[in-house]
RNA sequence: GGGCGAUUAGCUCAGUGGUUAGAGCGCUCGCCUCACACGCGAGAGGUCCGAGGUUCAAAUCCUCGAUCGCCCACCA
């Protein structure tokens, strides 16, 4: 094998820092990544959602990771090819802002640099800080092929954003339109509905008498904006409103700018609200906007693309809009026009990524008409050929679709797609797959190009096939796609996810992925989103210096489901590396047995299993395996390594382990370590998807001492998860090894109740049905060890219990008698006893009531009846024995 | 104004109609038992938010309500 690791002692506990690195090294060169393109087999792809180029990776990138990688690896170990394709995104706005910040630093602006040198500059920080997030998501663990990374600026998804944009504007979909945007001042460019964000902020209503124009009174207006009175161009008050029908068609004369403007009826004016007057801004408001076009009213623009007041605003120009406010506010109170002010809450937007406020303006923008490309979005989800994880999200998916606008997806930005429209100075617009030299309808060679880039997801509504060669013919486009699974945040479900599925939709005419699997947040111990502006963000990489890539894995996909939220803490991490630790030793304890060991040949697949202990962890394992099958299946991974963490810990560990030793010490056949060894495997396996690092150490250690088998795997990561073989399953051998289970608890409860030293042997009778004592002779040295116990096992026929020396625990598999001479208080014994009998008895009732129900024999499941009726025969059969024990204390 | 989620042990959470409802951490008691103190053993701890309903059977499904949280939306 090629690795060098794996030899040598193992350490007393896990350190997965010496692990780690030589084996993601040992995958990632042995070429284990990168599937094969076998067109005999269906290939299961996951896209990496693309992180910022110029980001670090945070929890929520961490648990991606993950998530993604679980799911990838047990593809694979499947048998599938499984592509887990790695990706950067150039992040527009993000990134320019970042940029410009540093800029900021040294006293300069973009525009001191001039956009040649502007966009050098980012992309000098792409060179120095683009391959950390790579890095980064190796040390998780990432079972990426890296031979396909791609970068949203990279020519393959160029040209996949030039055709898109070309074939969409052919066809009349994209389009440049003159409407309100929202406009972010510091950022200085247009952003989409979902790039604002709102937050209820205290402002005032102010209200502010506008007098006639012919002297005749006034109407008082309610705004939560005074300043932007000065673009005022009418008054609107609802139709039905009798309080001012009087006014409609009448003019009034605007406060400080003195234009008259006239009042008019809209249905958009809520009676209720302030006054009942709205001040109509269609330069500044979305619904004035709506109002003005309606009534062919004027529009004007009173702010600068920074956010201060133009020539419009009169004697307010240069200011900004928070000193207008207060010099207008004066200036009506000077006037004596403000009549007052109402306390209000309202919701202010604010730029996503740069949180300034955001204003309403008039511009030219280039939008992409949706109506007819989300019809077949919505139809592939309403369909089921596009199903959501958890399926609540389908609905909010639909109601989105269903309200959807027109997409502003040209940005006032240099760092990114720019739009390929040139304009010739008569003004045609030329969209070409080529770049032009002249203008083919006027032949004018004066060209020039939009300035304007495009809305990063734009590009990133391309990335489940401009990654994969479209719009190129390739062998990766023919063979991956469309793509399996894609995983994300439910945070952007619209801003991506949603735009994945209309482009793919529109470009490839197939549905980009069929499932859609939305994890949650991962937030700070208290619950608190985690922030850079809270400072409670936790380094991922960090925590895997401290716990190791798959403590930091497991603690994020283990108790979690989809779309829910969850709290990270140190706890959750301490409790995954302890598990993990705890794998590491039981495989300590199993590799340093089979070191020299022989007869070890049918470990792979162990033929006859003669030993009860042995039938039973098999049956286990497989019945493990089934159940991890079809929480893997429903996306359930949670639940998944919780089966398989609760019988590495509680059945392999605490129990079949502690068996094996008994046979290992006396020699006793057969030996236990060909399915000490097969378990352990199988198990190693199972976990793999979940813990790949130490899973794939231990396998090598472990394969290493066993007799090689026929075309073996070459590393955990290629080995073929286990799939339940029903032939293991063996009832019989569960029920006897539990009873053996429950008389070692039994035994060992008592020795804790009477507070009997660790060093004191005791002795005990056990009365047990006929005919099922040769399950507890045979393991008799195993109670004796765990107990502490000399046990006698007898027929319940000669049982005779219930003395002052004895204390007793009246059991399913029989009654544990333990002497404990001159220790038993006569009274308490009895008092236990019969509050025991108290609860078995209530027990009964409830048992027994519902099987003398008709209804429920006729209608429950006869497993469930079965069951129910097994259950009241061994209760009924505690009662009795208790009873008479009882008897014989008393007499 | 719509929509969604959460409410289960002291804490954080699983549990997607059928066990006497589980885990981790914490707590109590006892243990350095020859894989593991990142451990072992024994315990305590729950009107599954409330009220109705459906069902043989409800933590689970339905209705209403409460509390907390999230998303969407042009009431200035």
């Amino acid at each position: 094998m090629a690795r060098a690791a794996s030899t040598g002692e193992m350490p007393r506990a896990y350190d997965p820092g010496s692990v780690e690195g030589p084996i993601y090294k040992f995958w990632n060169e042995s070429g284990f990544f990168r599937p094969e393109i076998d067109h005999s087999k269906k290939p299961f792809v996951v896209i990496m959602p693309p992180p910022n180029v110029t980001g670090e990776l945070h929890m929520g990138h961490a648990l991606t990771i993950a998530v993604e990688d679980l799911m990838v690896r047990w593809h694979r170990m499947l048998g599938e090819p499984a592509l887990y394709l790695p990706g950067s995104d150039h992040a527009g706005i993000a990134t320019q802002v970042v940029v410009e910040r540093q800029l900021a630093s040294d006293g300069l602006s973009r525009h001191d640099l001039g956009r040649d040198g502007f966009i050098e500059r980012v992309w000098s920080w792409v060179d120095d800080y683009g391959d950390r997030i790579y890095r980064q998501t190796e040390r998780l663990g990432a079972s990426c092929d890296w031979s396909r990374k791609a970068f949203t600026l990279d020519a393959g998804p160029a040209l996949a954003v030039r055709t898109t944009f070309v074939n969409l504007y052919k066809k009349g979909l994209i389009y440049k339109g003159t409407r309100i945007t929202n406009w972010c001042p510091r950022c200085r460019t247009a952003l989409s509905d979902l790039e604002v964000k709102h937050q209820d902020e205290k402002s005032g209503l102010y209200h502010i008498r506008y007098p006639l124009e012919d002297g005749s009174g006034h109407l008082t207006i309610a705004t939560t904006r005074p300043e932007t009175m000065l673009g005022d161009t009418a008054v609107a008050v609802n139709p039905d409103d009798e309080r001012y029908s009087q006014f409609i068609g009448k003019s009034v004369k605007l406060p400080i700018m003195g234009r008259s403007i006239p009042v008019i009826a809209d249905e958009a004016v809520e009676l209720g609200f302030g006054t009942g007057a709205l001040k109509v801004t269609p330069g500044h408001d979305p619904t004035d906007y709506e109002i003005g076009e309606r009534h062919g009213i004027d529009t004007v623009n009173i702010l600068n693309l920074d956010g201060t007041l133009n020539e419009n605003a009169g004697e307010f120009a240069g200011l900004t809009v928070d000193e207008a406010r207060t010099g207008v506010l004066a200036r009506l109170e000077e006037e004596g026009i403000l009549e007052g002010i109402e306390d209000f809450n309202h919701a202010v937007g604010h730029c996503d990524r740069c949180d300034e406020v955001v204003e309403p303006i008039v511009t030219d923008q280039w939008y992409v008409r949706m109506g007819p490309l989300a019809e077949p979005a919505r139809a592939a989800v309403v369909d089921g050929e596009i199903s959501i994880v958890p399926e609540r999200f389908t609905k909010v998916y639909l109601n989105w679709m269903d309200n959807i606008r027109d997409w502003p997806i040209s940005r006032q930005l240099w760092w990114g797609h720019r739009i390929p429209v040139w304009y010739c100075e008569k003004g045609c617009q030329i969209v070409e797959m080529e770049d032009p030299t002249s203008c083919p309808e006027c032949g004018s060679t004066q060209l020039e190009r939009d300035p304007d880039v495009l809305d990063t997801w734009f590009s990133s509504g391309l990335w489940t096939h401009s990654t994969l060669g479209w719009p190129g013919d390739t062998d990766d486009f023919d063979y991956f796609y469309p793509t399996s699974v894609m995983e994300t945040g439910h945070d952007i479900l619209f801003f991506w996810v949603a735009r994945m599925i209309f482009m793919a939709i529109e470009n490839t005419g197939e549905s980009p992925f069929h499932t859609v699997y939305l994890h949650g947040l991962v937030r700070d111990p208290e619950g608190v989103k985690m922030s850079k502006t809270k400072g409670n963000v936790v380094d991922p990489l960090e925590l895997v210096d401290i716990y190791g890539a798959d403590a930091v894995r497991f603690a994020l996909t283990t108790g979690t489901s989809a779309g829910n939220d969850m709290r990270m803490n140190e706890q959750r991490l301490e409790a995954s590396r302890n598990f993990v630790n705890k794998l590491w030793n039981a495989a300590r304890f199993v590799i340093a047995n089979l070191e020299g060991a022989t007869g070890l040949e049918d470990w792979q697949e162990p033929r006859s299993l003669e030993h009860r202990e042995d039938r039973w962890i098999v049956s286990r394992l497989n019945r493990v395996a089934d159940q991890v099958d079809s929480h893997m299946k429903a996306y359930q991974f949670g639940e998944a390594q919780r089966v398989v963490h609760d019988f590495l810990w509680n059945e392999y560990c605490d129990w079949y382990i502690e068996m094996s030793k008994i046979r290992l010490r006396t020699g006793d056949v057969p030996s236990p370590l060909p399915v000490l060894a097969h378990v352990l495997e199988r198990t190693l396996r199972l976990l793999h998807p979940f813990l790949p690092f130490a899973t794939e150490e231990i396998w090598s250690r472990l394969t290493a001492v066993l007799p090689e088998v026929e075309d073996p795997p070459e590393a955990a990561m290629l080995a073929p998860y286990p799939q339940a073989d029903p032939s293991r399953y063996d009832a019989e051998a569960e029920g006897e090894v539990g009873s053996v289970v429950e008389i070692v608890r039994a035994a060992r409860n008592l020795r804790a109740e009477f507070r009997i030293e660790n060093n004191q042997q005791l002795t005990a009778q056990l009365a047990v049905a006929n005919g099922t004592s040769s399950v507890f002779q045979d393991a008799m040295g195993f109670i004796e060890s765990q107990a502490r116990i000399a046990l006698e096992v007898t027929p319940s026929e000669t049982s005779g219990q219930g003395s002052a020396d004895q204390a007793v625990q009246v059991l399913n598999a029989g009654t544990l008698a333990v002497s404990l001479e001159g220790l038993v208080d006569l009274d308490e014994e009895t008092e236990r006893l019969k509050s025991e009998l108290a609860d078995l008895r209530k027990y009964q009732v409830r048992v027994s009531k519902n099987l003398q129900n008709e209804n429920f024999v006729n209608r429950a499941p006869e497993e469930v009846v079965d069951r129910e009726r097994d259950r009241l025969v061994s209760t009924e059969a505690r009662i009795e024995r208790l009873v008479e024990i009882l008897d014989r204390l008393a007499g």
